[in-house]
DNA sequence: CGACGATGTTACCCGAGGTAACACCCCCGG
DNA sequence: CCGGGGGTGTTACCTCGGGTAACATCGTCG
């Protein structure tokens, strides 16, 4: 027998613990969890790192097709938009545990520290970079824009979604909506709230 | 002399370590550079959290008040957004090492688990909801939309500034303008890319 | 049969968070 | 003068998690 299936064995068992401990499960209980002990883990992933990228992979293959497929849905922009945003959403609703290790940036990362974004999500800004670059004309700075863009839409959605997800404020429909609106710059067409009476008040705000 | 002053100058050392050695210095390290062990420390600030609460509570103070000040501006919204955004470029490019411990959520969180958003980032988040909620005519959906948008801007942000932070793609302004874009709707506004001709080709993208 | 490549084990190392127990120093009140 | 109490500090230890070394076993292939 190769080393493939007993790979996928001993992921599978890492997927339970992880789905029930959350993402700081140690290797002990991994190793537990399959019925064996921690050396096993490492011949096989080589450190942590290895087998959470290996679980993430997994997990994140499916959300990134499907966001992929998304963005090159033939639609009306708005629309494509919010089937990307509802795209992601539903993945996250689906599996919140799993949806914890995506976030979850690698917490010991010497040297290479630093990326706000975990891997998989990288991922996923990358993936709206490039159909942002493609499909819209966003002349000289498109590269620029769509670089930045990429990242932003993504730990926009990544921030939003995580604050939906935990205390679950609205239907998902909604949800997408308010994104939708808010990268529809209805931030900048609504009008001003008519300022009850206040020029300069010595007033705190609540804290 | 009571204990104030003491976790001042202690908080300073910690500071020198974190500049130095990232978010994830020791506290063995720490100790170490305030010229004391271990032991002292935790009498101070009880645990790594809080030590690390102290120290961002400190740095944060700063970029939140400045922040909370943009958001008041008498300004133009969109000038007053691109003051915000400034601000926030100006203060993580000012201390990078700082701000990767706001952006550090706790590792180690058992239960309340799952927040994208360090705490730090979570007070930006409520002031900008504050903003829009006060500012922003939103019709009945007010609640909503600012705490989602709120929660959206301030990933947003996170996301795209550590990029920039990264990588320098450009200058500083030159980002405000991007994202102030992206808040404005230019992604709605944008026209479509003339698809140089293909309606579905075989060709997979280059991965 | 022998060797190789997988399986698995026990026992250990290291570093980090965290604590216990002890010692010093100084000031303030009886 | 003396005796605390509250600050300073120490050494030595515990626990737990990531990671490794060394050893034993089983099945297959030449």
């Amino acid at each position: 027998m190769s080393r493939e299936p007993r790979r996928e064995q001993l992921l599978n068992a890492a997927d339970r613990v992880i789905q029930r401990d959350g993402p700081t499960a140690s290797m002990n209980a991994i190793a537990a969890e399959a019925g064996i002990t921690k050396p096993i883990l490492y011949r096989h992933f080589g450190d942590r790192n290895g087998l959470i990228s290996a679980l993430t992979e997994r997990h994140t293959s499916g959300l990134l097709a499907a966001i992929r497929a998304a963005l090159a849905e033939p639609l009306e922009r708005r629309d494509r938009v919010e089937h990307v945003l509802d795209t992601y959403l539903a993945g996250i609703e689906a599996r919140p545990q799993v949806y914890r290790l995506l976030t979850h940036p690698e917490p010991g990362d010497p040297g290479g520290v630093g990326n706000a974004l975990a891997p998989a999500l990288r991922q996923i800004a990358e993936e709206i970079t490039r159909a942002v670059q493609s499909q819209v004309d966003l002349g000289a700075d498109r590269d620029l824009l769509a670089e930045a863009w990429g990242r932003g839409i993504t730990g926009m959605v990544l921030a939003a979604g995580d604050w939906w997800l935990n205390s679950r404020p609205c239907s998902r429909t909604r949800m997408v909506q308010a994104l939708a609106d808010l990268l529809w710059g209805r931030l900048a067409a609504a009008a001003d709230r008519p300022t009850p009476a206040l020029p300069t008040p010595p007033v705190e705000p609540a804290d």
